[in-house]
DNA sequence: ACCGGGTTTGCACTGCTGTGCACTATAGGG
DNA sequence: CCCTATAGTGCACAGCAGTGCAAACCCGGT
């Protein structure tokens, strides 16, 4: 006789009931390697079926301090590198038997009250994908035995597993490209929010740039977006020194760049411009673009931070990962 | 004095024993609406501060049987249709003080164990957006006391909220427009997955079509995808009855048939060829492609649907609710 | 000083599961 | 037939937070 509402969700003290066993036999047959008769595991099995129970993972969280859930944050979900890299985390996750709980810091409500659900749900691990948490936060939830998985941010705070990709080796790369194909006229297509990997890629390139003597613009015309992309064009060619090749830090400004370069300045790709791209998203090789780029390794990267999440035994800081981006050679820039 | 790991979640009885009060002072602190003096409260938010103490929703959760977790389930994370929604319901949720679960059936692991998931953490509501779930499972979910909320899918199963857009009107719009461009030779570009929503578009302009004795080819590449898109491009105009007109059960199908049909066999749209999709999804109106289509409204869905979550008193089913498409022009069908 | 009314506070119990420990039953060997 | 080793089972407790209830407290009024 069950004392709770009717609509709610079967305990394994129900299925005991039923069964006709104790409550620690129903847990036993759900808990891996624990001891059960083949014949009262299948009676407990039975009656499960029957009433449809599904151990609470919210109270065996309780139990051993292992929720089993890992915190996504970041903004931008419907930007198409972060939909990957979504998708690429929740498949790894949940091979590796946890799940992800996704926090998305674009509502206003920023980062820091993400990264309190994140402790309010007792996540094992949170990974940060986008904005830049603040130092004492981090050292909160690291405080409170939670696992902090950081990309592209350079200070390292004590404990949390850093990855880093070659973002300067690529923009050298992307600069050695330009050049061999004789353009002379750079600029680099930045976004106005400074994320650390962004400006990473700028200044090498503008580095590589200068080792060889030339100058370079960089147009920081909004957000990271196909709309600042264009924006971006429209500022160089309307202006007094039209680029003959672009770097554009994403691959996502790349193609508003792309689209209005074309469209607005009659402009024709690679011929009157060269153009590199970074990231290789899912759009990159479509027919339109057909973009050069830089590929990060997503699923790679997935995979290490998904590895990154079982609690360590030492809570040393452990030395940044890094990840080779690979050059992908598409039509976008005029063979060297 | 505590008996933990040092690295492990602070609990309300450390927080009490440190602002010298008893752990239901410190609960009754976090609860909304209950009976705390000034005095005792700021010292419980200054020792909660202090050790960096955050409730457990795990335990809140078990406690009244309201865990705030809300799954969404689906397959193609990446694909920016769901990308889009995806954000949205993040948003609306953490809005509505709720958080999301993101499962994943694309990694071989399948629907029904991404439904066993929703209750092993006693989520409150399953936001299914792709995947046909056994009815067996979703009724197991209803008994369970879960909302099961459903996109597109007609069988009503009891108690599911469901949620219907225009198909058949949208579908129906998209050849009168063809229809008025001048087009004759019509297709439709579908993919081999037979989703409810999918089938009804194909359908309802087949239909129209013949209404005005016009035969439509439909091609079946594979999934949805751009890929699929170039595929039946290469189909139609390499075989013997070449289209003038498309329909694109999706956008993402229309940007590959677009391009496939523009680079492989020197179209040029609209005045070869008028294309028509489906979703308006970001990209559509990216310079490349300024398709028309029908525009789903993401944001209201999304909003709708978060309300639906809630559950509500009566268990009894009710009729879905009907969003309407908004037509799209942009620059891929000829103005009749 | 005493009393009444209202506000705080602590106790103890609940919800759900995992697990150490003691206990039972069973089988197998001498 | 009896003893022992072992597998299986149930009890009771832990883990964390919310809440009804009763006790304690504070304040003002007489």
């Amino acid at each position: 006789m069950s004392h709770r509402q009717e609509s709610s969700f079967v305990s394994a003290q129900q299925v005991a009931d039923l069964a006709g066993v104790s409550r620690s036999a129903v847990s036993r047959t759900f808990t891996k390697g624990a001891s059960v008769s083949e014949a009262t595991r299948e009676r407990v099995l039975k009656a499960a079926e029957t009433l449809g129970y599904q151990v609470n993972q919210l109270a065996r969280g309780m139990m051993n301090d292992r929720s089993n859930i890992v915190c996504i944050v970041t903004a931008d979900i419907d930007a198409p590198y972060h939909g990957q890299f979504i998708e690429a985390l929740t498949r790894h996750l949940q091979a590796a038997g946890k799940v992800a709980m996704l926090v998305n810091t674009s509502g206003g409500s920023g980062i820091e009250s993400a990264m309190r659900l994140t402790l309010q749900y007792r996540a094992e691990a949170s990974i940060v994908l986008s904005g830049q948490p603040d130092r004492r936060i981090i050292e909160n939830c690291i405080r409170n035995g939670q696992r902090v998985i950081v990309v592209n941010r350079d200070e390292v705070a004590d404990g949390t597993r850093n990855i880093n990709v070659s973002n300067r080796a690529a923009a050298r790369e992307a600069f050695a490209m330009l050049h061999r194909a004789g353009c002379t006229r750079l600029a680099v297509i930045m976004s106005d929010v400074g994320t650390p990997s962004l400006r990473a890629r700028e200044t090498a390139f503008v580095e590589a740039a200068r080792g060889k003597g030339l100058a370079v613009t960089t147009v920081r015309a909004g957000p990271t977006s196909y709309e600042t992309g264009c924006l971006a064009a429209r500022q160089l060619f309307g202006g007094p020194t039209p680029p003959d090749g672009a770097f554009c830090v994403t691959d996502l400004l790349a193609f508003g760049f792309m689209d209005a370069a074309r469209r607005d300045f009659g402009l024709s790709i690679p011929a009157d411009l060269c153009v590199v791209g970074f990231d290789d998203i899912m759009q990159s090789k479509w027919a339109a673009y057909d973009l050069t780029t830089f590929r990060q390794p997503i699923e790679e990267i997935a995979a290490y931070m998904v590895s990154q999440t079982d609690r360590a035994p030492d809570q040393t800081t452990s030395t940044p990962r890094r990840f080779l981006t690979e050059r992908v050679w598409r039509s976008t820039v005029r063979p060297g």
